[in-house]
DNA sequence: CAAAAACAAGGTTAATAAAGGTTAATGCCT
DNA sequence: AGGCATTAACCTTTATTAACCTTGTTTTTG
């Protein structure tokens, strides 16, 4: 994870979108994921009603369609900057010139994301705006811990704790471990493995990994409820 | 006409880009176009030489490409992310699946265009980073001091303050705690601070760099909450 | 068919190689 | 000379390889 917040969902309240689509398939689909991210989501979908609801819901950001019946995204954009200079604004639309995208921006948008989009794109942007907007902060780093029985497993710090102490794991342990990890109670593929940590066959007749696995079952011997099991032929089974 | 300037160049100073492509035939034209804007451009080709460059430049925005040889956009994104909060960042890229988008996104970026792209998309899409950058009202919050545990390190000064006084780095103190910092919590590759502070890979068999860390590892044994770990055949993982 | 080679897959341990750490000496500017 | 950057020499830790061991499964053959 980045030292700083780029990404990341609003902490304290959520954050609110007003979103004007006039398109009815997309815009369900739309709001509904968003609101599956966690925002508050106001669909409007006549743009001669879109400054009554950006004034009753006063919105953190809005992400609104160029080609609307009676007025036009442009102009509506324009209104919002008029009254709001640094409200994100986002245009998502079908047209792709170039010269809309300037006018876009020149209408005072803060980004333009060209129609047909991925969900995934639209909300990073918005993501990305809220960011610009508030920027300052900085993010707690990204402290993954796994439990594994008695132990604690963090693989970012390349530790696994324990009552006893901590056990300070090489690059080679960490990643066997995380892969071992990912397939927790499922069968890890010994050739999946090999790939993966040493990237090449060239380890396929080597016991370089065997080594490895000794290491983390020894490590990992002070609780027998956690277990690394030979699938001979096909893997590891890591139990836990 | 916008309401507001959302559209201008900049008024005293010309704005300066430093600019990251490895195509040779690209790079000149856009080089060619921007300085055609008035902008005020650094093309630096060689991603190992983008940290030096950016030092002595000190540019108002970065336009880079992912695709480097020897270290990647997304690297050199997050380098400059930890030096300077407020650095607006435009990744230019060929990656066109939103996986790579959303990558560039975390990574620090503050816009990502796909190629092919419209060098106009491009101008004004650096127009408005530039805007939304002014519009914050934040002229110069940038990272002029680094919190570290009980230190603090001022990176434009060559300094790290501590309880017990103040220690003044030198070039290469600096510019590996840097990228130290702005990799914190994270591994930061060997390679890529070879790379990125020496700009060749002629060190690679020397020792230079760990003496280095050795001399950081010395100033910062104060205070045990902050630790450079060596993760080996990887690199350095700062925690603090 | 059953016992015994032969084989395959993996385990164990030690030795070797590679990566990194430490300290001191050298070079290189002003 | 004095400060930094670099190199050198030597030490420590980690990764890999090698040699040999164990176990289970085929295959061969009496």
């Amino acid at each position: 994870m980045p030292v700083h917040p780029y990404i990341s969902t609003e902490n304290s309240m959520t954050t609110s979108i007003l979103y004007v689509e006039d398109e009815l398939f997309l815009g369900k689909i739309v709001k509904e994921t968003l609101e599956g991210q966690g925002f508050d989501v106001v669909w409007e979908t006549d743009g001669a009603k879109v400054m009554n609801r950006f004034n009753s819901f006063n919105p953190d950001i809005c992400v609104i369609d160029i080609m609307l019946p009676n007025i036009d995204g442009y102009s509506l954009c324009r209104q919002i900057r008029g009254l709001y200079q640094n409200m994100p604004i986002i245009f998502l639309t079908a047209k792709t010139t170039t010269a809309d995208l300037v006018k876009g921006f020149e209408a005072g948008g803060t980004d333009y994301i060209r129609k047909p989009f991925s969900i995934e794109e639209l909300i990073i942007r918005i993501k990305n705006q809220l960011n610009l907007k508030n920027s300052n902060g900085h993010t707690a780093p990204d402290n993954q811990e796994i439990k594994l029985g008695s132990f604690t497993f963090f693989p970012t710090k390349y530790e696994l704790h324990s009552a006893s102490g901590t056990i300070k794991l090489s690059q080679r342990d960490q990643q066997v471990l995380s892969l071992l990890c990912a397939n927790l109670n499922r069968v890890t593929d010994r050739r999946e493995l090999l790939l993966s940590v040493w990237g090449d066959d060239s380890f396929f007749n080597s016991r370089n990994l065997d080594v490895y696995i000794r290491k983390l079952r020894t490590y990992l011997s002070a609780d027998p409820s956690i277990e690394i099991q030979t699938i001979k032929g096909k893997g590891y089974l890591f139990i836990g």
